[in-house]
Parts: structure tokens; sequence; C-alpha cells
DNA sequence: CGCAAATTTGAACATCGTCAACTCTAGTGG
DNA sequence: CCACTAGAGTTGACGATGTTCAAATTTGCG
């Protein structure tokens, strides 16, 4: 599962710099900064979200190793006021915007292999779009986790485990659903055998009766 | 407003290929067909959209002139169950999947520029998810035509007009609330006199008041 | 003018969020 | 090794909010 592009010249490009270690829970960047460069992730998971008003956390995306942010700030947009939070033990390579720029515009190959990069992210906001887009709490949980094992899932015949730690707080944030409804959907997966968890790490038991638990659910409407 | 990139080598690149025109409510191209190539929209608005198992349909995005579609599969994604079709009449230019790749492949500057449109895709589905992460119908509503107003909206003071007509549906579809609560918080708006419609033609008669109300709103939590 | 699409309105109903009390677990330090 | 603590998850009751359904009305277009 995963998708691997081919990102050599982009990662060859960030090993050159410095490596930043970061501890589970430190924040990489915080809302409203002004980002110090652009991050390359080498190694770990970082969350990417927002406050609203209402002091709410709205998680966007969780960054995986081989992954580039802010990607909109290197090309003139707002950072805004997202924040960028390790949510395991993380390394970092970071460059500047300029010298990042300077080396997109030099290699053609590389322009080419941010290109694959930037597609590869809207995919996944496409995933995010459609699992917000459904209307109940269980196939919004149901549906992120098919999205996360497709992410970020290591399959083994029918069972997929996800690679990092996630809290139900962590899912609640990505789905805009409270904590309680999260966990309360989960249990009755745990209960049907499909998932379990140990120390966060959610193991998706049978990824086929996964998926079947959501068009089963849309057949009984 | 808008966002105004330099994409001046795609469009020469599509400008020489053959003109399509499309009548509003036509589809351009239905879920689960296969894509006839890679879609430069020269005029005209194109909304993309699935249908649920349970026969809702879930908008994504509004492609305005200059955009092309559909990007990642270009790239090797699926298109899935995405259909697009004409909200407004359209004059589409296409090319084949080779061709474009062999473009793009060529071009330093081609390649350059189709990362910029990535990228403002990017900006505009992290706006998405923002919208859809609120958790009431008035925010939901007032976020939504915000939205629309940074990114079709015509400026002239404080009132901003948007280019393209829009159903109560089709605002419904895209925040995931009913045609009805839709409606009722639009109405709200209008009482206001902070919106105003006529002929499925939104315009916003004071944008700052309508930032205010967004505002307002969860302070007043 | 007349049909079809879109919108408005009201009322009953379902779902999810909130709150509060409780339990479980992993990690810490004596 | 055990007791303590903080963070995370569970559970039940209740109320708020949005959906659904149905009927009436308005609007746009041929």
């Amino acid at each position: 599962m995963g998708v691997s592009l081919n990102t050599s010249r982009v990662s060859a490009f960030f090993n050159s710099s410095q490596r930043y270690l970061y501890r589970k829970g430190e924040v990489i960047l915080r809302a409203g900064d002004i980002p110090s460069g652009i991050y390359y992730i080498e190694k770990g998971f970082v969350k990417m979200y927002s406050v609203m008003l209402d002091g709410s956390e709205n998680l966007y995306l969780i960054h995986q190793p081989g992954e580039v942010f802010p990607g909109p700030w290197l090309f003139g947009y707002e950072t805004g006021n997202l924040t960028f939070e390790a949510i395991t033990p993380v390394i970092i390579r970071r460059k500047s915007k300029s010298e990042t720029l300077a080396f997109l515009n030099s290699e053609a190959e590389a322009a080419r292999e941010a290109l694959d990069m930037a597609i590869y992210i809207i995919d996944v906001l496409f995933n995010r779009i459609e699992n917000l887009e459904l209307t109940n709490s269980f196939s919004r949980v149901t549906k992120r986790l098919l999205i996360l094992s497709k992410r970020f899932g290591t399959r083994n015949g029918f069972k997929v485990a996800l690679s990092m730690p996630l809290t139900h707080t962590n899912i609640a944030n990505s789905i805009n659903m409270s904590r309680e409804t999260t966990s309360r959907e989960m249990e009755k997966l745990k209960r049907k055998n499909i998932i379990t968890e140990k120390n966060h790490f959610i193991t998706i038991e049978n990824i086929e009766k996964l998926e079947n638990e959501l068009t089963d659910y849309f057949e009984s409407k």
C-alpha cells in the first residue's frame, strides 16, 4: 500500500542540509510564525492542524516521511493559522525558501518531482473531502479508517497495520466529530473483530470486512 | 479578487487543439468513463462531483476558466466516481494524456506552470476542508460564501459579485448540509441585507459585514 | 401563459454533541 | 516493584441542532 513517488532529486537536495530532531508532541512550526524555510520529513509523522476561534482543533492532514511542508507558502500562499506538530519522534531537513525555489527552477526533473508530490497531496485532500461529506458518524469513522489504511497502512493478507499511533481525539479532529462519538463507532468495529488497538496503534484485522461495512451501511438505508 | 497565475505556456499548448462546446447542465466527463484526454476550460464553469451510494450529490470543487481536469488522472490516479458537468455554457480544449505528459516533460517552464496550478488547487482544497470542519449551519454557509467570493468574486467597493450562477442545492451539496437548512441560513443573511440573489447569481452586498458575521458568531459562543 | 425547477415554511423526528462521572493504561519516581 | 499521576477512553442522560417529509409558493424560461 501507500504510494511510491520518485522523488530522488528532491530528497538529495534536502539531504545536504542539517538535521533537526523533534520529540513526540513538539511543535515544528507554530500558527502565525513565519516559516524558517521548507521542511522535509526524513523520519516520523507530522500533523498539520489549525485551532478554530472556538478552541476546537481541526486536523487537515498527516504528513509522512518524504513529504515537504508548507508547500503553498513556498509559492506565495499564506500558512495562515496552520500549526505543524510531531506526533512521533521526527527528523527534519530544512532549506530556505529562496534556495528551494532556485532548485525547482534550475532542474526540470526537480519541478517534475515537485509536481508529482503536489498531485499526490491533491489526491489525499480529495479523499479528506469525500470523507467529510459523509453524513453520519459510522460511515465517517469507517471511511476514515479505510483512507488511513491506504495512506499509512502495511498490508499482510487481509490485515493492515497503521504505521503511526493515533488517539481517538486525533481521528475525531480529522472527521469533525466529537471524541465520544468517534470512540463509540470504533467500539462497534472492535466488537465485530474488524479492528484492534494496542498502545494507540490501530490494526485493521480484515480490510475487506471493513470495506463491506460501508457498502452494507448504505444498502440498508 | 481571484488569483492570476502565469500559465501562458499551458494555455498556448491547449489552444492549438479543437474547441468543444457544452451547454449548461451537460456532462463533460461521466463517472466511470475513461477520460478522452485532458480538458482545459477556455470559458465557463464546471462542477466536479460524485454521487454517493445513498444517491446524494457530493460537490468537490468548481473549476473556472484556465483550469485543467482531471489532474490526478494525468498522473496515474483514479478519476473514480467523479463526474464533471457544465454549470454554465462551457468551451473546452482537449489534448490526449500522452501529448500532455510529453509537453510537461519537454518544457521546464510548462512543468513549473503546472506546479503552480496544482498548488493553487491545494489551496482551494484546504479552504474546502476548513469549511467542512465548521460545526454549525450558519458558520458553514457564511464561510462558504466568503470562500466563493475569494475564488469567483468581482469586487467593487464592499460589494462582491459572484461570476457564476449557483442554486441553493449547489451550495448545500458542497457543504454537506441539506438544501432546506442552507436556504434558511441564506435567508438570515438576506434579511440582514448582507447578500442578495438574482437569477441564481449571488452578490455579497458588504463583504466586511459578512466577515464580521463569522467572527461575531464565534465570539458569542 | 404554463410548466418545471427552485425555494420557502412548518412540524415531527433522529442524530450527534455536551457534560459529568468513571475506568483504564502507560509512564514516572520513590 | 509498587503507588501515583496524567492522559486517554468509556458510558449514560439529555438537549441542541439539523434532516426529513410534505405542502405551498415563487421564479425562470420556452
